[in-house]
DNA sequence: CTGTTAGCGCATTCAA
DNA sequence: TTGAATGCGCTAACAG
């Protein structure tokens, strides 16, 4: 293995002169640093990261934090996104990117105390954002960097990077009354209440008054009370849903009573192959790559000065395909 | 921090018996190896990671590494429970999952060749299986442990941990043919050829042939030539279906020329919500959690001898529900 | 601007 | 069985 001893050698030069060389270490001359580099180069020499991070107190990688089970069906899809964009920017600033992923919350602490004090990870990005999780209690309690996905229930002093659910919801209603032309909209969501539904459904309601149209939501559950909302809104026209899986069930059950064709409905997040439903499916796309790209950027904003105008913060566009 | 030297110090004996006693070394008395890790737990000395891995030349990282976007669609949900069993297994060997995912074959090459060479990572689980792949050339090339999720296409010689789809595949036709009474079966398959549905289509033919039933196969994809297909086959009674999405595309178009209801449909991968269809849906477990887990067994076999039947290969076996 | 020296935390050689 | 000394590869303080 080529080490940077080789390359002082090679070079004619101390060991740190070499060090300070290939670091951009300002106390050092353009010419050797540039001869030095170009020599590394053509050598093939790469550093030994485990020793840069004992010299350094701290390891270049950053802990990715899943939620555990029981809040993680409905993002599957967004997740393997977001590490693709978490990634790349990683890749960028020779960082790697490590993943805790547990099945119970004690686990998962376990697993990220064992980054932190075994591992030296000090920055942190986290796939949930949850009020009182034991998770963010501790990275803040040791004055860890990190950032969530999603807006941060308490602590309004979080790091957080989140889609601008307000304007996607008002982009995706205002299409589909104006561009698909529906008269009738219905408003569809889960029944858990999350906080990027109830922003979503804040856009409709205010799309829907400026048009106005009467709003109207239905929160999915149990079968019988929704085929219930149903047969009792027989002028709905046009569906909203949170995301897909909510959207073709409600489809579904909407077909059940009424038989329709080229419904229009739009959605966010495409998340499911077409084929799954004959609806006319729109989708207002969150772009889940660029928010990892943004979580990173957030993440190092201490040494990268970021030009967001909210410190702390970053929302990513919507585009309606 | 606390390091082995503090140990060492509060233990009154030299750095060199500390680390021993704390790596189980042979060499050093049952009674001072009891007493300093009774301490160091104590105290709660944990070992930093980048010194441990400087030393040992070899980081206590196993890479992960994800297919390119091209082939990674229909298994979104399953790379989410993939990660939980390779990790659950990973926190016990004191390791950390470090991810590779790009977005072109090139970038993924250099993530996975810096994670080596800087990173000083020997060990590999990828999560597709392919011939002829860049990756798993320079890994083997270099002589480092890896398995892939999936039966290698060439190299029968590496190790991999895989459904055993050929009993799920009997299991599955079985179960419908038996339990659910489904007289005409067909066998709904994507368009890609996937080597899994290669191996539960022989399952199913091999049940049907036993059953004296006629075997019928629909591959997915022009929709106009499909629904011929449905209406060239009324007697269709029962769908087997290699996933979820193709389960439920097809049973939409059937259910365009027929009303039926409570129609039998056995999948495999249970990956979506309920609530997308009215079929009857039947489940075949695959357990991507034990594959992960069997994987890093697999993994670290070289270390951890294995009770496995057939060494270098892990099939799971499945379960219907 | 460059070289010498020391040290990060740990494992391991060599002596005892 | 234990301890002292050395080195893993790299950075940084201190000299010059």
């Amino acid at each position: 293995m080529l080490t940077i001893r080789d390359i002082a050698a090679k070079a004619g030069v101390s060991v740190s002169t070499a060090s300070r060389a290939l670091n951009n270490n300002p106390r050092i001359s353009q010419a050797t640093r540039e001869r030095i580099q170009a020599l590394a180069d053509a050598e093939g020499y790469l550093p030994n990261y485990n020793a840069k991070n004992l010299t350094a107190g701290e390891a270049n990688a950053v802990g990715v934090v899943f939620p555990t089970a029981n809040h993680t069906l409905p993002e599957n899809p967004f997740y393997i996104d977001l590490l693709r964009g978490i990634n790349a920017q990683l890749v960028q600033r020779q960082y790697v990117l490590s993943v805790a992923i547990s099945k119970t919350p004690e686990d998962l602490l376990k697993n990220v105390k064992s980054m932190v004090a075994q591992g030296k990870i000090k920055r942190f990005i986290l796939f949930y954002a949850q009020a009182d999780d034991p998770i963010t209690n501790f990275l803040r309690q040791h004055k860890l960097r990190f950032v969530t996905i999603g807006h941060p229930a308490d602590h309004a002093e979080d790091f957080f990077v989140d889609n601008d659910n307000l304007q996607a919801g008002i982009g995706g209603a205002t299409y589909l009354l104006d561009q698909l032309a529906v008269k009738h909209p219905v408003f569809v969501e889960s029944e858990h209440d999350w906080g990027y539904e109830q922003q979503r459904r804040e856009g409709y309601e205010r799309v829907t008054a400026e048009f106005n149209v009467e709003p109207l939501t239905c929160k999915l559950g149990e079968l019988n009370r929704v085929r219930l909302f149903i047969k009792q809104h027989p002028e709905i026209d046009g569906i909203m849903a949170t995301d897909d899986y909510n959207a073709i069930e409600f489809y579904r059950l909407l077909r059940e009573q009424y038989d329709i064709s080229r419904f229009p409905v739009v959605s966010f997040n495409h998340s499911l192959p077409d084929g799954l439903t004959d609806a006319d499916l729109h989708s207002v796309d969150l772009f889940p790559e660029k928010m990892g790209s943004a979580t990173v950027a957030l993440l190092f904003s201490d040494r990268e000065p970021l030009e967001s105008p909210t410190p702390g913060q970053i929302k990513i566009p919507y585009e309606i395909k």
